[in-house]
RNA sequence: GGAGAGGUGACUGAGCGGUUGAAAGUACUCGCCUCGAAAGCGAGCGUGCGGGAAACCGUACCGUGGGUUCGAAUCCCACCCUCUCCGCCA
């Protein structure tokens, strides 16, 4: 591949971000292709200091150079055993003996055999190497270590005003009613929930709305995929071979419960080549999304902020290169407007290098408030991954004029995390008698105007 | 789950132990022809890795992973996927 010596003075070209206080310098396409890689060893080390990893650049150095001597070598045995093969047949054909060089290339064969095992141990570490090297951070990207360190980018709304003291989630939704962790656990266990009532018709109606909206009003196409993925797509948008301990995985199979679509959509043009009139391409899914990690901390244990299975609606958006930080723009304005329909309180924040995914070159959450404990809490989180996912997983557009082709940038981000917003629903809507009001926009989709009050009749 | 057929380059499709990286056709690119186009003619047209400043040279790749052999797209084994039939099932 030498895409990049091509594509980064494309990159230099991007235009700045509407909401990026930062000045945009410079972006690299092809950061894990090993050619680039090996050649840009100490930048590469550097970028991953700043996202609180580090990088042995020894080890491959090292390991670069055994491979590379082996290779060399052992190619050269080939080269001979290839022409030696051909003079066996020569000579077979010519009905003369050829049992010196069949004894000679018998040796020859097995000392190739055990230089590409050699190779393939050397090459397997290497890939894996690479496989485990985050993305480049973009150069709007703040530097930091953690949470600490996000810019607030913007702020809608305000919080609502109570003549009462707010309750957290679980006690309003247990005293409507609408919510029932203790028979969660005892069907499954710890972390998962049971929604009853109009809590489940508030799950449903929440998932419905984001993909009318996005369908209808943003341009997406609804995709239902799978909830269950394989090691190969878990690979190319970059879960694997990281993050295996934050997944679950079905026993004596390759299938994984999915931890977000965005691993299905992305990998809808695995191996793909697209041309270049087809972009953008915009894909909106709603799938469950099953995470082991959560709640190994101990924290948020109250309630059904962090849970094992969640629901989620997904954007995602496959760009050219060119385009990919406009269309991030959109995406994260796509996904606000969700937040501004249902009337809630937010904040979008740009993600610093320390605070951002694996896969990500610029990140922006939105943040919920909710007004029970008195902060933002997280309810989307928006990527570009630029080139990182598309390189994994092989997917390119053909340039229109042609030309070589070259890798997609991919974005996603939630538009929105349904349990997250049934809670924020729950938090900045609920009333002194216990009961909830929906916002307009959801009333079509719910039927009422209000969960009722404990007592009165349910769904 | 059982039985059978099959997986070859962007696509269709030959090859079934040794000038096969892979026939032929289509598509695509460039050139000729044309006022322009179509048709026709000529040429080109995969990817990774290693070496090289480069031209280029070498090597690997015919679903995936092993094996046999001096040599495998071709033979053997396992697995995956597709199609047809049977069974089961929302």
């Amino acid at each position: 591949m030498s895409v990049h010596t091509s594509s980064l003075p494309n990159i230099l070209k991007i235009p700045l971000p509407l909401a990026s206080p930062h000045p945009l310098t410079l972006s690299f396409q092809d950061m894990h292709d090993l050619n680039y890689f090996r050649d840009h060893l100490e930048l590469f080390a550097g970028m991953a200091k700043k996202r609180n990893a580090t990088l042995d650049l020894d080890a491959f150095r090292a390991l670069d150079k055994e491979r590379r001597e082996l290779i060399t070598a052992n190619e050269q045995r080939k080269a001979q055993r290839n022409k030696a093969s051909d003079e066996i047949a020569r000579l077979k054909k010519e009905k003369q003996s050829a049992d010196a060089i069949l004894a000679e290339m018998k040796q020859v064969s097995e000392l190739i055999k055990q230089s590409d095992q050699r190779i393939a141990e050397l090459d397997a570490t290497q890939r894996e190497l690479l496989l485990t090297i985050p993305n480049i951070p973009h150069s709007s990207v703040p530097v930091g270590h953690g949470a600490e360190d996000n810019v607030e980018v913007r702020r809608w709304g305000a919080p609502p005003k109570f003549d009462f003291t707010p309750k957290p989630h679980w006690e309003v939704a247990e005293r409507a009613g609408i919510l029932d962790l203790p028979a969660a656990t005892k069907i499954t266990g710890a972390r998962f929930a049971v929604y009853k009532g109009w809590g489940a018709r508030l799950e449903r109606a929440l998932a419905n709305f984001f993909l009318d909206v996005h369908t209808r009003e943003h341009g997406y196409t609804e995709i239902l995929p799978p909830f269950l993925v394989n090691s190969a797509s878990l690979l190319g948008s970059g879960q694997l071979p990281k993050f295996a301990a934050d997944l679950f995985k079905i026993q004596d199979t390759d299938f994984w419960l999915t931890p977000t679509s965005e691993v299905e959509l992305h990998n809808l043009y695995r191996d793909e080549t697209v041309s270049e009139d087809q972009l953008p391409i915009n894909l909106t899914a709603w799938t469950a999304c099953f995470r082991s990690e959560a709640g190994a901390a101990g924290k948020d244990t109250r309630g059904i902020l962090r849970q094992h299975q969640f629901q989620k609606v997904e954007l995602f958006k496959f760009t050219h290169p060119e385009k990919s930080y406009e269309e991030h723009e959109s995406l994260v304005r796509h996904s606000e407007v969700i937040l501004q329909k249902l009337g809630l309180h937010y904040r979008t924040m740009l993600l610093c290098t320390g605070d951002m995914g694996f896969a990500s070159s610029k990140t922006y959450d939105l943040e919920v408030w909710l007004p029970s404990s008195n902060e933002f809490r997280e309810i989307s989180s928006c990527s570009n991954c630029e080139a990182f996912q598309s390189r994994r997983a092989g997917i390119r557009f053909k340039p229109k004029g042609g030309g070589k082709s070259d890798f997609v940038h991919t974005l996603n981000g939630s538009g929105l995390a349904v349990g997250r917003t049934w809670i924020a629903i729950v938090d900045n809507y609920q009333q002194a008698d216990g009961s909830i009001l929906i916002p307009p926009a959801l009333q079509p989709y719910m039927g009422v105007d209000r969960i009722p009050a404990p007592g009165a009749a349910t769904a």
